[in-house]
DNA sequence: GCGCATTTTGAGAATGATTCCCATTTAGGT
DNA sequence: ACCTAAATGGGAATCATTCTCAAAATGCGC
């Protein structure tokens, strides 16, 4: 884990009135290593016995602070990663027979002709575009048969 | 509701050796008209009357023969749209104070530049893409101050 | 038209991811 | 170190969704 993104993180958290504690710290550092969305089940995994009920609340502290971004994509289970100002601006792969979900990124050129558009929709429809959020569904490699 | 969308309906669940019902043929008529995505309690409250456990099933029925899609925006409630093939193709404006969910279409020249961005990606990750989706998050007009 | 076999329906129970509760532990400021 | 406020973790509660099953509706052959 970069010494800035644990900067940042606790930055955020201080102005949230919340506390970088060392579990919150850690979920940062499994983010940040995963470089996909885990779901609960994934980061306690990785945590080496973090309790249930500490991953839901934390999560939802960083999530609250800017940290962490919570991710549905087709199955049951939230999936979680960093804001997208801490990593690259990304898109998902979304896998419809196992559920999981790659990063992946687009040319600038794509990216600037969607914030274009983006731009168009608030004239025509009166809603103001905060983000977009691009998903590709289909197969993941180890579903292929 | 359309006689051909009716048609589609009725044939697909044929396949899928389904019946099409009178409250499945509402439910279609129900999501047709809305133009948006909607979630049981819409379908209900629209349909006056149809209990929760028929609604449930009638979608999930519907959604196998590819007649219905779940979208999952924000909030904690599922959503429900007649299938890309039996409308047009189009993306979601998912407000993140309220959660609803409306419709809107991009220029064809920008699909067909997702499109293309879609079949580089099977060369370079192994994913099979089948399908895109494109959300704008932000605030919904009625949730603007 | 009539009954039979099969599917659908609807009310409530069961499921399961997520959230809430609260007594205990931990940490920050003085 | 002390004291106060926040964080922790085990388990109970919540709530959207799914399952169950007896009753009702539907389609089909006669």
């Amino acid at each position: 884990m970069t010494t800035e993104l644990d900067a940042t993180a606790a930055a955020r958290l201080r102005d949230a009135d919340q506390r970088y504690t060392t579990s919150r710290r850690q979920i940062v550092g499994i983010l940040a290593e995963a470089g996909r969305p885990l779901t609960i089940a994934e980061v306690q995994a990785a945590s080496g016995g973090l309790p249930q009920s500490s991953a839901y609340r934390n999560l939802a502290v960083l999530e609250q602070a800017g940290v962490v971004r919570r991710v549905l994509a087709t199955d049951e289970f939230a999936r979680f990663e960093l804001a997208e100002d801490l990593t690259e601006h990304h898109h998902h792969l979304v896998c419809t027979r196992c559920g999981s979900v790659l990063d992946f990124t687009m040319s600038s050129a794509l990216e600037e002709a969607l914030e274009r558009t983006a731009r168009t929709v608030r004239a025509r429809t009166g809603f103001t575009v905060q983000a977009h959020r691009l998903d590709l569904t289909g197969v993941c490699a180890d579903c292929a048969d």
